[in-house]
DNA sequence: GCGCGGCAAAGTGCATGCAATTGAGGCGCT
DNA sequence: AGCGCCTCAATTGCATGCACTTTGCCGCGC
């Protein structure tokens, strides 16, 4: 009733119910936070339950959460956290080496004064994290490159920056040492002074070391060491019945042998 | 029941019945060969009843294509076929370029005889479909550098590269004039070469060439200038009720001229 | 003692039903 | 005629129900 009287306020309510969006957020905050760790099982029901919603919704919000990496999937069966081979870290973390160079690219000398002020304010919120727990600091880190790519103003570049940024979170639970994190907010700091100062084959520069040293200093071992690689190392074995399947992105990649 | 003998079969059955992704590709292919255009609203039944399923999965496809972007989902209304701003293209086609610099890079002199032997195919059926439609060609041309992503066993690299090259085809549908596409096999033919050649820096280069010249030969106006675009231009400001929005890459756009 | 076979619980795959929202045309008012 | 309200068909949002698949467990035969 009273449709058009209500219409103003359904402007507002676009926003509010976005269900899906709620669940693939936390989850996602959880995975990267390791709270979840890779190989977590995820049943719909649970899911729905815990989200108070039903099991179509969940369902939707994994679906998606596969489609950026973090969920595998797999056909009647529980959903879980996703488990990246150690070569696909290593591709996903030289996929983000150039994307966020492209970033920065775009991003040399333009910044505004309130975004440098964003940025810092970040950088010192990463300062303030590593009295706090590991997790915390980690998903600073991760957080502040998405924040440099949201300055581009380019919501493709935005997206692929997030996504590829959150799987490198991800290995990191797999494959790096307790330690690091706290070593990066230095170099975070540079990025800031050189984008400020626009020299754009410096700041490029300094990106792709940043990273490198990242993805160098967390994956360490080539083959994984950790409580639950036995299971990794048998699952593309375990998986197939023989029959060769179609380009899938699925599993091709794991033969490093 | 006899569940363990039934396991053979589930094997050649977990291929069977993926709907979901049988409804993504058919969309995905009609959407870069524009036999849905831009704009051309996806209603949950008319796809459901097309492909014989029900709305929720016709919905849970949208959903991917969303996550695509090639398809704009907003809420209580219906699904169109994404369309991208003019900046959006560019953004694209530059993250676009960098990928497939990572492609040929990780290609260069590693390329097997049948691999070869694959892409050679490929190019003279892209030669061969000079005398069909424009759709088929630039398709073609678009699966030419997805069979090159692929070649790279990265499925992560395979994916971005996939998903960026099909909205590259989208944009092309907006923002380039008839013409176009047969110019581009020549340079395939060359970064053929070049990669058995083995040369990386070269091959880099041809590429980068490659995509560029396509990207500033198809991306023809700094504005759109196609029927619906008053539409278009008016839709950002009629989007909004004044509270800010993160780039949520929002666009209106019906068709109805 | 050990493995095989089957049963039951858990979980997914999918369709359908109902409430809510939107968009468009009709109707009266000015 | 022009303008705005109101109503209704079209469509989405979401939950629930049912069938099927998987998996763990228990008992049976060897």
């Amino acid at each position: 009733m009273a449709p058009r009287a209500a219409a103003r306020k359904t402007g507002r309510n676009s926003e509010s119910s976005d269900k899906v969006g709620v669940i693939c957020r936390a989850l996602r905050r959880a995975i990267i936070e390791q709270a979840l760790e890779p190989g977590a099982r995820l049943p719909e029901d649970s899911l729905g339950e815990r989200f108070g919603v039903s099991r179509t919704i969940a369902r939707h919000a994994l679906g998606q959460l596969a489609a950026e990496g973090l969920v595998e999937l797999r056909r009647n069966r529980i959903a879980v956290v996703a488990t990246p081979s150690w070569q696909e870290a290593r591709d996903a973390f030289d996929i983000r080496i150039e994307l966020e160079r492209l970033v920065v690219r775009q991003l040399a000398g333009k910044l505004t004064k309130a975004q440098v002020a964003d940025l810092n304010a970040h950088v010192d919120a990463e300062d303030r994290s590593r009295d706090g727990s590991d997790a915390v600091s980690i998903r600073l880190a991760t957080e502040f490159h998405i924040l440099l790519a949201s300055m581009t103003n380019s919501p493709i570049l935005l997206r692929y920056v997030s996504e590829v940024a959150y799987r490198c979170c991800l290995t990191l639970s797999l494959y790096s040492r307790p330690h690091s994190s706290e070593c990066g907010i230095t170099e975070h700091r540079a990025i800031i002074a050189a984008l400020v100062q626009g020299d754009e084959a410096r700041v490029m520069g300094l990106m792709h070391s940043h990273l490198d040293s990242v993805a160098t200093r967390a994956l360490v071992a080539p083959t994984p060491r950790r409580g639950r690689d036995l299971l990794d190392i048998l699952a593309p074995y375990a998986e197939e019945d023989g029959s060769e399947r179609v380009v899938k992105m699925a599993k091709v990649a794991r033969g490093r042998a």
